[in-house]
DNA sequence: AACATTAGCAACCGCACTCCA
DNA sequence: TTGGAGTGCGGTTGCTAATGT
């Protein structure tokens, strides 16, 4: 036995609502509020139509605030970025866009996002394979030497002096795949694949800043204990915007490729990647870091599929 | 000008979740 | 604890307008 269908369907009107269903409907709303119910909604506003139906249109197109029309280059980022870090979860997404639609933004992503983000991958600035190489640590040092742009990339790997640092690391490859640049906003370098794809969790982290970012100064960095008893370790997983928080909102920083051509990177880009920090690093190899010798942490648990070599670039990106 | 193809978008469908009796 | 009703969500469909041949 299936489901009950949540209405008549012999006796409900489908497809395009005309002007009058639609002034009925809001005139109603607005009036009366839904009452909590979308099902009997129909029968009050005395439309022939699925209660479902009604609620969609409410949603997507009556109510008030509803913004219709071209997407800003800044929401381009803000879904990107949050496509790549959570997935087709539209209404979350949409969340962050005051005024868009789940609909209107799975719709844009799919008709127009989707084709942009092909296409950059497709062009010659685009994701090119490369051969294999090292982790991401070794490329920034081979790019410090290389002969590609770098304003400073001496100081990612210097522990002496880590807030002194600010500006582009230089153009450099992750394994198998060519990135553009790397750059540092409030001590914090990002490495970043592509201008579009730059929520790709490839990063080399400032041990420092990190651990000021994530468990404050001082005696708070004593949980790098592995034990489970560090007190922030709750609030570091609900601060999920504790790398937003740290990356500063003006930056802006013209990055020169390998090709010659230069990008403007922005630091509001990377809105949501802090989490996709935490799956790529995991918080005990964090920890870890922060209680070790080292200087940088480098990506490693999640580079299987990633750095995939079986896989192609636009799988790489549909995946995430 | 006529037809075919593609793009954009509104709306539908069905599943999963939450709430409540 | 369970099951039904209502709701929300994401995937898909289908219509229309735009563009190409």
């Amino acid at each position: 036995m299936g489901r009950a269908p949540c209405c008549d369907k012999t006796n409900v009107k489908k497809g395009p609502w005309s002007p009058e269903e639609d002034a009925k409907l809001k005139e109603y709303i607005e009036k009366y509020g839904t009452g909590g119910n979308w099902i009997a909604l129909p029968q009050k506003v005395g439309l022939k139509r699925c209660g479902k139906s009604c609620r969609l249109r409410w949603l997507n197109y009556l109510r008030p605030n509803i913004k219709h029309g071209e997407f800003s280059d800044e929401e381009d980022r803000i879904i990107i970025n949050l496509f790549a870090n959570i997935g087709s979860r539209w209404s979350i997404i949409a969340a962050q866009l005051p005024g868009r639609t789940d609909n209107d933004i799975k719709n844009y992503w799919n008709t127009k996002l989707k084709k942009k983000l092909m296409n950059i991958i497709n062009s010659p600035q685009g994701l090119r394979k490369l051969p294999q190489t090292a982790s991401i640590s070794s490329l920034l040092q081979h790019s410090s030497s290389s002969s590609l742009s770098s304003s400073s990339s001496s100081s990612t790997s210097s522990s002496s002096s880590p807030s002194s640092f600010c500006g582009q690391v230089g153009s450099f490859t992750t394994p198998g795949y060519e990135t553009i640049s790397a750059f540092s906003s409030n001590n914090i370098v990002h490495v970043i694949q592509e201008s579009y794809l730059g929520q790709m969790p490839y990063y080399q982290v400032n041990k420092d800043s990190l651990q000021q970012l994530m468990f404050g100064t001082g005696d708070q960095a004593s949980c790098s204990s592995s034990d489970g008893s560090c007190n922030n370790e709750q609030a570091l997983l609900q601060n999920n915007n504790f790398f937003h928080n740290g990356v500063d909102q003006n930056h802006h920083q013209n990055v020169m490729l390998s090709n010659g051509d230069t990008i403007n990177v922005n630091g509001k880009g990377l809105w949501g990647s802090e989490q996709a920090l935490l799956d790529c690093f995991g918080l005990e190899e964090i920890k870890q870091l922060i209680s070790s010798n080292t200087n940088t942490i480098t990506t490693s648990s999640c580079s299987n599929f990633l750095f995939d070599e079986n896989k192609t670039a636009e799988e790489r990106v549909l995946y995430y």
